[in-house]
DNA sequence: CGTAGACATGTGCGTGCGCACACACTCCAA
DNA sequence: TTGGAGTGTGTGCGCACGCACATGTCTACG
């Protein structure tokens, strides 16, 4: 029905718009670490020795690729990542996660959990929690899911859904838009393709 | 168990990264509406007489109240809605949806529910979005959710939960909305109150 | 009737974010 | 060896967003 599909969308904007700054400003204020710190340094944390490239690190946290670097930037003044040089391919840097990183994401982690317990999961049950989480994941790993940036998957989705709609063809308004966007794409510039192991 | 929980937040907090880009390109390149836009109309169209104050348009869009006022603008502009004062009450600014705001909300309809079918709930089984749906819409209701921006409802928390874990909340923020509201309806302007139809 | 407080709205401003571009480096073929 | 294509990263810039404050208006109380 599709009403249920728009219904679960909009519920999902809203709960992302009214949970994030409530997790964000609870974790900043009681640990001084936004969550966009809390997410890098967790992604820091899972990669082997703690280290990752920074293309890895974009693709793997919620912010973009290019932002990353200032984020890092950010961390390593705060002393809870450092920058590091890969000797075999000096184009790459690596991003690692310091000791006082690691205590600080340890301290954060309990709030943390208690914020998503206490504003999200825990205002379902548990059996609807596990769907959730289940069928959020399936989205992710759909074959529509790539590790290049949003712009990129709109562009390749672009090809198949902009002109033709399901029944429909008032496509008047944006079609000088798309028409630029795809002879970009049609220039070489998806080339950010890649497989997630 | 604790682990379904971050695994239900974190994947809400990627799938929103990874698919509100493809929906605002998908729907922007192809009825030149961004998702903002979208949403205020959509939120005007519900209202009865295609009116709502700004205040009301602020808590039930997902754009902050005070970022409602430069939308209205920019939807003035294109001609899909319009500014009307409330002769009862000359603070409140009403804004309507207009014919044309109308028509290009039909328009982007299908389109949008297509992303939303090809990139969301297509990618799970009817029954997980049904259940997603229903969990996200309890999360929305729940007690400590407010209509007042985000801030209000971090600060509250502060006072309680700054540097320990925190004790409890969730009367403070629905009560001060609840009361102003309570005090809008005497003063007779609660008809803008609405059930989903 | 007049003043103080509450309230709805608009605006200046700083911040976070991502795209387009520039740069440095690697790899490969001639 | 050398030049060009391919790739990883950093940065200038503009845009969207939300908070603090100012403005105009209504309400309650003396």
């Amino acid at each position: 029905m599709s009403d249920t599909d728009t219904t679960a969308w909009a519920a999902l904007l809203r709960v992302h718009a009214a949970v994030v700054p409530v997790l964000d400003r609870t974790l900043q204020s009681a640990c001084g670490l936004p969550l966009t710190w809390y997410d890098v340094l967790l992604e820091l944390r899972h990669a082997p020795d703690g280290r990752l490239s920074m293309g890895e690190l974009g693709e793997r946290a919620v912010v973009s690729r290019t932002r990353v670097s200032r984020v890092v930037d950010q961390l390593v003044d705060a002393g809870l990542a450092a920058r590091e040089t890969n000797p075999d391919d000096r184009r790459s840097a690596h991003a690692a996660i310091t000791d006082a990183g690691r205590q600080r994401l340890r301290e954060a982690a309990p709030v943390y959990l208690d914020g998503i317990q206490r504003h999200f999961t825990g205002l379902m049950t548990p059996q609807e929690a596990t769907v959730v989480a289940r069928a959020l994941e399936k989205v992710l790993r759909s074959p529509g899911r790539s590790a290049a940036g949003p712009l990129q998957k709109a562009l390749e989705r672009q090809g198949e859904t902009a002109v033709v709609l399901p029944g429909d063809e008032k496509t008047a308004a944006g079609h000088e838009a798309a028409g630029r966007e795809r002879r970009r794409a049609a220039r070489g510039e998806n080339r950010l393709r890649r497989e997630t192991p």
